[in-house]
DNA sequence: TTTTATATGTTATATTATAACATAACATAA
DNA sequence: TTATGTTATGTTATAATATAACATATAAAA
């Protein structure tokens, strides 16, 4: 099971990811042969600012202040899309949000643990698990070409918090 | 695995998948203490008019032109959420679109298979993946409390369809 | 440099969903 | 049966998300 989950709910130092995210990136433009360009580069950047997934109009209104210019709607969608093309983000369907991908390069489960408190967004791969909606699909003859698996829950942190808050209320 | 695959692309006498959908609906209203009111059972009909997913402004035209009068999007959206609170009709996130549940009152995997041509969709409950969606939640330390799981290919008749035509062109 | 392909800008609009407030229908009790 | 509270719907306006269509600019190739 190849997931960021510890990264996303704990502490860390996320300049790393962000680094590590735009390195990528580029590799792999330059794999594909195709252009990172400036405003490809500060959607992904704006997109991994945080583990918390971001509608694309949060990215046009940050996006057009970074740049001091105003942004229309198509120039970020054309960004997603590029990027999503590409393996880099996601989108999440149940938000209308968008979100960068820890491990473009490895097989992939499109599962994300998204916390109903704080947001965030882990992402997971999981061999067992599209083993058995392989299995499923194939018992209803059903030729399966993608998937999309959305999980909400409280995180590890905000799972604790609200652990702490019930507790202190019951002592208080 | 319960599911209403066969059901959703194979011929059926689909008057009888509408007759039970709206059977169960006033059994689990009576017994809720709530009112399937017209606009209501107007409009679970309609999501129960195929086992395509529709729009709410599919619904809303549909409904509008089978009363006469001009009906607003908030009845519709009203409607829709009255069912979905009572697990009558289901949201798919991918595809703004809404579905009757084939049975309301059974575990839920909230597991679709949507074929990608004809636009079917299928629900299936699968207990052995919900067992490994809490495991893998479980370490991860994430407390699940919902899931929403997108199942995109071919039905098993478009696959056959397509099938068929490669074959045929093969041939030709 | 000319040509071609790619990327972005710009305007307008489509699509999906909800806020806010008014009215109507229904249920219950005086 | 009227009054009263509750639930449901009507109505208007608008928020939020996404794309179509066409013009311009930039980069790559010939
Ligand atoms: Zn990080
Ligand atoms: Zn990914
Ligand atoms: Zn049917
Ligand atoms: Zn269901």
């Amino acid at each position: 099971m190849l997931t960021n989950s510890r990264l996303v709910h704990q502490p860390h130092d996320h300049g790393r990811c962000i680094n590590a995210a735009l390195s990528r990136a580029n590799n792999l433009c330059t794999e594909k042969g195709v252009r990172l360009t400036p405003t490809r580069e500060s959607v992904l950047r704006l997109l991994w600012q945080s583990h918390q997934p971001l509608g694309a109009y949060q990215v046009q209104d940050q996006l057009s202040k970074l740049t001091g210019k105003s942004i229309a709607p198509p120039t970020i969608y054309r960004a997603i899309e590029f990027l999503s093309d590409l393996g880099l983000v996601h989108r999440l369907a149940s938000l209308n949000a968008y979100i960068g991908c820890p491990f473009p390069n490895s097989e992939h489960s499109n599962l994300f643990m998204i916390c109903n408190s704080c947001g965030s967004a882990a992402e997971v791969a999981h061999t067992a698990l599209n083993d058995v909606l392989q299995n499923a699909s194939e018992k209803a003859q059903f030729k399966l070409e993608s998937q999309s698996i959305e999980l909400f829950g409280l995180c590890p942190q905000c799972s604790q918090d609200t652990t702490q808050a019930t507790e202190h209320k019951a002592h208080g």
